[in-house]
DNA sequence: GCAACTTTTGGCAGCGCTGCCAATCCGGAC
DNA sequence: GTCCGGATTGGCAGCGCTGCCAAAAGTTGC
């Protein structure tokens, strides 16, 4: 039956048994073994259907005496449902997205779920490639970072069937199921929060907004309400780059070299406003005298610094954890607005 | 031949195409569509074994037209190996697992390969558990963490016949391939390097060294060579909960309270290590002239600090990418040293 | 035009498990 | 002892795809 080093083999059943690479050992040889059908097997390891005590007895005995590993990809095939789901975001280099895993791995866990996880880069070409990919594990569900995806990634979604919720944010129309909060207010929070504390020359420092449309809608809110407030930017400086403290800290320095007179900066991130933090401690400016600082998700990292950083704080984990269960339950559409908190901190 | 509102069908041929909850599509309905054998189409889709440049047309034109998305659960039973690596981490929470994973995906990615993540929580029972999981998916490999697994993960890992590689270690005995540094040479060369600019007082801080094992096999090096160099640890705090940067500011906060008179902290983790500074940031005390500061990882916040953190970087994106190309290499065990760097910084 | 190949193609038996259905068993009730 | 209903159990047809093998279709050389 397969390469059997140079002994012969009277009949299949003397194969050697696995141990370590020989014939997988499969639920006929555990139900040979314990002298039961196949489906009785089959039964008392998934605890459905009726079986005796004894019966169980016996064939759990007979799993441990062979040491069987039920295959999962014969049972998802003969099945109909996967028990598997795929998570799709955008990077890993940002602490946020591994929350999102965090929350969303755990929940699975707890109903019996495996995750497959794949990344984008921030780009929505591969994340139509991706889904695809996700797609042909015949996933139970699909969750996705954010609400703008690619024609082709949104016709696969919809073909599929499959159910699909998107995270993080809530501004625009959803697929399916939507969890998250509304960047654009939190942008709004932020700028009304700079500018009723009186800073009036408000500079912004972001990464890159073309393939972080999270990171957008934030900054549309944030000039929306300083508009409204009768302010506009006094400065602005985009790093094409992710998101990081390294961007923050030259973005910040690059700032301020072309507009000194800011009295205020806006973060795109907590990891660039840490930047913006390092850069005053090194340059000498008293925050937030001289220059207030503000920025977003409410990592920990910024409840620790000196002066705790001002910030919003964001649900990723309960985003994660939420859409697992809601994917998981299997109920109607819905939009889950898990909203935010505005953090007052030291720097603002 | 797809959706039809409300008519009946003569033959299960006529059953509606899938659209959006219909039947699924199948190879067969492609090979139907594209008056093709079902091998064919098989043969185009995975571009292997020969067919006719005019056949690959008329198959991608079904494949498109019907919007057929392959099943990986049937190829993969059908065939043998599965294109899935588990990935197996003990925490979400410290970036360093990430910058693992990042590595991994992406050149699991480029080789083909999809990931199956499971986290552990650095608990050893929870890791037996999630092998287990895993394995029922029959992955060509799976990828963990460290040496240390209790008896029956190595009991299934050794039975199931998988590849695996062990990442992050090499101090000690491996199942398979091994691709890491070594902890120990690590905590070696940090405590050489504080005593050889002259500290005599060094204090550890650390986090809970019984579950994160590397920790604890850095800390004996360390105090293995303060003591070659003459030296004691003059102090050190455990916290019990995992590295943190609130962590690391609690523990100095609490070490000082207890030695005052420490000239240096050895921290667990640069992020402990940041937490560190935060506190001698906060408390006014001059780094390093009152307090050397000394962490391990080598993030990249470290380096943005306004005095740059004296650490250890480690390769960990490098050994997750090395460990999922050997495991689709499919080469003999090996152990990869992939080595690390002292980075002196500013702050030691 | 034909033999000898080579390339392309189709048929079909599984891969290991689950779901369905029929068979068997068991414990009263009669 | 017999009959009845529910609890157990086994058999077997797929799930959708791949691998193998043989058939069909082209090619090339004479």
């Amino acid at each position: 039956m397969d390469e059997g080093g140079n002994r012969t083999f009277a009949s299949e059943d003397e194969a050697p048994r696995d141990g370590a690479g020989r014939r997988p050992i499969t639920l006929a040889d555990v139900a040979r073994e314990a002298r039961v059908g196949e489906s009785t097997v089959s039964r008392v390891l998934r605890s459905h259907g009726s079986f005796s005590e004894k019966t169980r007895a016996r064939v759990e005995a007979a799993v441990a005496r062979l040491g069987y590993v039920p295959n999962r990809i014969a049972g998802t095939l003969a099945s109909t449902g996967s028990r598997l789901i795929g998570i799709v975001i955008p990077s890993l280099t940002n602490i946020v997205f591994p929350d999102l895993l965090r929350g969303a791995t755990a929940a699975l866990e707890q109903e019996g779920f495996q995750s497959v996880i794949a990344v984008t880069d921030y780009d929505q070409d591969r994340e139509e490639a991706v889904v695809g990919s996700l797609l042909s594990w015949r996933p139970a569900g699909l969750i996705v970072t954010g609400l703008e995806h690619n024609p082709g990634t949104r016709r696969r979604l919809i073909a599929s069937g499959v159910r699909v919720a998107e995270l993080l944010d809530i501004d625009g129309p959803g697929l399916d199921i939507v969890v998250g909060y509304s960047n654009r207010a939190a942008g709004e929070t932020s700028a009304r929060h700079l500018a009723g504390r009186g800073y009036r020359r408000i500079g912004y420092i972001g990464h890159d907004l073309t393939k972080d449309r999270r990171a957008a809608k934030r900054y549309a809110g944030f000039r929306d309400a300083l508009a409204q407030a009768g302010l506009a930017l006094a400065g602005e400086e985009r790093v094409a780059a992710p998101s990081s403290v390294e961007a923050g800290r030259q973005g910040l320095a690059a700032l301020l070299a072309r507009s000194p007179d800011l009295d205020a900066a806006y973060f795109s991130n907590d990891d660039m406003a840490l930047g913006g933090y390092f850069h005053c401690l090194s340059a000498g400016l008293p925050v937030p005298g001289r220059l207030a600082l503000f920025g977003y998700n409410g990592l920990d990292v910024g409840r620790l610094m000196p002066q705790p950083l001002a910030t919003i704080r964001t649900p990723r984990v309960e985003a994660g954890a939420t859409a697992a269960r809601l994917l998981c339950a299997g109920g109607p559409a819905t939009v889950v607005d898990l909203g935010f908190e505005l953090i007052e901190g030291a720097t603002a």
